[in-house]
DNA sequence: GTCTATAAATCGATAGAC
DNA sequence: GTCTATCGATTTATAGAC
């Protein structure tokens, strides 16, 4: 019934935050650092304990915030997924010619679809989920709302332009897909690898 | 100066084998066993002792055959790529129609290119590569000279049918092996996914 | 909710016997 | 060359204090 008693019945402490904000705060300090070195090092090689210290924590503040090193990755993923889906619908959504679209497409590739470091996490992390059922399914479902999305803009823009493709929208976004995760896994071992053939080669499916 | 003295100086055993022979035995033994647990479970989730029981021996057994767990694992995909390179180029070499071809090489890309097994194992080991320079020199090799490999075939099928390509044997050797590499590692995640997206995306290339 | 301390298990790698 | 025994280093995950 005092002074902190007081804060709580506001949900305040003395930085202006409510407890939910706090924690909100600490969750996403903890995605941002574990994304980092998740990206940097891979899934394995990275440990909660480092997370935790690089981000100011404790291991314990981790268990606190998700079931586990999966959750953990999980939740990093889908902010990714978040930022590319919202990124190459942005590409494709202005004003302009086909071809400025293969333009902005393919800048976006460079750091988005075959970005080496993304893409590396992804397919290790899809190793887990050969003993995982947990990440099984959670990454199927984010892989299929993925295609999908990317088939919902072809269809869009290809209906806009006029233009017939070879294949239906949903098998050419799983090839565009395939082709991404595969040229980003091949450009994590070899940075010598041109990604404009990416581009090349999504202009002779279109 | 007795029995078994003249038998090694035979260089023979007591089964007919020489002990060049038997332990090149071992090492093939060792080499199947571990092809089959990294297929199955990965490669992290593997461990050396299993793979050293499974094939009836004791985990110095490996160690006096390889260096280490990455080494076995070269060579095992070493194995893998010997094979994959021989099936797909008598896909190409018989004769028939380029159509035909297609056909051929659609049914090995299912259980070759885009198998999930193995494309999963080589890209859960591309992410070893980041700490380890032997994997990261030896991966690179490999992939390059799988990618030659594949752009030699190219320009051997391309002259004899006479078509013109829209990117060059090199970039569309890439563009391949990135989507072969891209399709196995979703379809190990979703197995519902259909292969024969494929075939047509590779018509639609050349 | 966060921290400290610790449990518990795994696994790669090595040393020495045979 | 192979086996047995063990080291050593990690790391996930949990229990209890605050």
């Amino acid at each position: 019934m005092c002074g902190i008693a007081r804060r709580e019945e506001n949900e305040m402490t003395l930085d202006g935050l409510s407890r939910a904000e706090r924690q909100a705060q600490t969750r996403e300090r903890l995605i941002d650092v574990a994304r980092q070195q998740f990206l940097k090092h891979g899934y394995a090689a990275t440990s909660l304990d480092k997370v935790a210290i690089e981000a100011g924590f404790s291991k314990g503040a981790v268990y606190s915030n998700f079931a586990g090193k999966e959750e953990l990755c999980m939740a990093v993923l889908d902010e990714i997924h978040a930022e590319q889906t919202e990124a190459v619908v942005d590409a494709f959504s202005g004003p302009g010619s086909l071809e400025d679209k293969f333009k902005a497409f393919s800048t976006w590739a460079q750091t988005g679809l075959g970005n080496p470091r993304w893409t590396a996490l992804e397919v290790e992390f899809a190793a887990v989920a050969r003993h995982s059922p947990y990440v099984a399914n959670a990454l199927t479902e984010r892989h299929r709302a993925i295609a999908s999305a990317i088939a919902d803009l072809i269809r869009t823009v290809t209906e806009r332009e006029g233009v017939t493709l070879k294949q239906g929208p949903e098998d050419t976004a799983v090839v565009l897909l395939s082709m991404g995760i595969g040229l980003g896994a091949l450009r994590s071992l070899d940075s010598q690898l041109d990604v404009t053939v990416f581009a090349d080669a999504m202009r002779a499916l279109l």
